[in-house]
RNA sequence: CGGGAGAUGGCAGAGCGGUUGAAUGCACUGGUCUUGAAAACCAGCGAGGGUCACACCUCCGGGAGUUCGAAUCUCCCUCUCCCGGCCA
């Protein structure tokens, strides 16, 4: 959630950085607008409801007394007719300004650059160099076939596209992809957490999912309820509403969840293959930070994606998000992206974001600075999603008779 | 899914419809005492908004209602616990 009062102090600043992410400005002025009116009109219905508190005191000294109380009573009624106008119009606005400011992103943080899409995000830095082949290399899907180890058509048949079948070695290396990772986390600092692949509406508004974005995540009939697009909805909801003490900061989680998305709007892109699915493995990394550590926090995170990947073999480059491919509530973004050979193109595997208070405000999370509470930075960024970086193996580990080899590392773990 | 009980501050636990935002205990913070610690004693100690700071407003699971006045009364919802059914 914006921050309203910086939007009313600095109400130009914030728009133009707003622009970036191609905020309507009426809906900013609109917001700003309902939000000084707002504060006016609480003021007056705080006042009439001092009086009536004050005056309902005076009932158990009057009746001490033996006093009269007739005349008060029916000033209190008139009052409280007045109270219940006032509230009505409070209530009004306030509704009226949730509903604004719930749907308006995150602001950009200053270090992203302006842009339209993903044409103008900046490459920061390659790691490794992409392997050559004395043959032409094939894609993805080819090999899962060949091998066994995806079966598409039977995904389909179960539940319908965009859903896969891992079978065999395949199953066997996501698994130890999954393992691989927590490992490397954990190892890095980062706490192991199994969370519900479930979450309720309010859960998902804290991350900011909802309002805006119902029509991407899958919902459960009859019930307030939908499956997680990502770990980062759980793991961060996990302090909702909480305060927490400074010297437990920064926490670091990790988790393995499977990630539910419509991917509504993605129709005709990426349906060959396992890139975009419905339904996916990911390792997640979430951190909850003081503000003035979230920084450092998050090139912790992106090193160890980016070690991670570097680990596996795998070449990859660093990317800094522009403005206009930043998601909802993400202030500052890197992708990192896989050299596939068979695509011939760098493909996102990670994102990590750094939301600032974004998320801490509309998930009320906190934490105590000496007597303050204060909103605390909230970070997430995919380890590796476990299907692409299953997919930049096999690519990446084809041989010329279209056996793809382990790398190293995981060989403990298959 | 059926039957019963309950939901109050970090935890435990009081609370007659009237100066109760809420007793008490524990925990926590500061102080006195002590060589130091413990104990004892004194003081402070929920959240959000508002204010330069006060004042003031809101919040006793959530929502609606009765009342001049609701943590206390009524209705609806949610959740938790116990018993039974089903089940990894």
């Amino acid at each position: 959630m914006l921050d309203i009062k910086l939007l009313q102090n600095n109400f130009e600043e914030i728009s133009t950085k707003l622009r970036k992410k191609r905020v309507d400005e009426t809906l900013l002025e609109e917001l700003k607008e309902i939000s000084i009116e707002l504060k006016e009109r609480k003021k007056i219905l705080e006042e009439l409801q001092a009086e009536q508190n004050k005056k309902s005191k005076m009932f158990g000294v009057y009746a001490k007394e033996g006093k009269d109380i007739n005349e008060l009573k029916a000033e209190l009624s008139k009052n409280k007719e007045e109270i219940a106008k006032a509230n009505e119009i409070v209530k009004e606005l306030e509704d009226k300004l949730t509903k604004i400011a719930s749907t308006i992103p995150n602001i950009p943080d200053e270090s992203v650059p302006d842009g339209e899409d993903e044409e103008d995000n900046i490459e920061l830095e390659k790691i490794l160099t992409p392997p050559s082949f004395d043959f032409t290399p094939k894609e993805h899907w080819d090999l899962a076939e060949s091998n066994g180890w995806l079966d598409f058509k039977r995904g389909v048949k179960l539940s319908k596209s965009r859903f896969t079948v891992i079978r065999h070695d395949g199953a066997k290396l996501a698994r130890a992809l999954i393992n691989y990772m927590i490992k490397f986390n954990e190892d890095r600092g980062f706490k192991e957490v199994m969370v519900p692949y479930i979450a309720n509406r309010e859960t998902l508004v804290g991350t900011g999912q909802l309002p805006k974005f119902e029509d991407d995540l899958f919902k459960i009939e009859d019930e307030d309820l939908f499956l997680i697009p990502t770990a980062e909805v759980p793991l961060t909801n996990l302090f909702n509403d909480e305060i927490l003490s400074q010297d437990e900061l920064p926490i670091k989680l990790t988790s393995y969840t499977e990630c539910f998305r419509k991917e509504a709007g993605s129709a005709g892109r990426d349906t060959r293959g396992m890139i975009r699915q419905h339904q996916f493995s990911k390792v997640e990394l979430v951190a909850i930070s003081e503000p003035k550590d979230s920084e450092k926090v998050f090139n912790e995170m992106v090193d160890c994606a980016s070690d991670l990947l570097k680990s596996l073999g795998l070449a990859h480059r660093k990317v800094l998000l522009c403005g206009g491919d930043l998601g909802f509530s993400a202030a500052k973004t890197i992708d990192l992206e896989v050299w596939l050979p068979g695509q011939g193109k760098y493909r996102e595997i990670s994102s990590i974001s750094n939301t600032f208070d974004f998320q801490a405000r509309r998930a009320k999370i906190r934490y105590k600075d000496g007597k303050k509470n204060r909103l605390v930075h909230t970070l997430n960024g995919s380890s590796l999603a476990v299907g692409r970086c299953m997919i930049a193996i096999m690519e990446n580990y084809q041989q010329r008779d279209g056996s793809i080899k382990i790398p190293k590392v995981l060989e403990p773990y298959m």
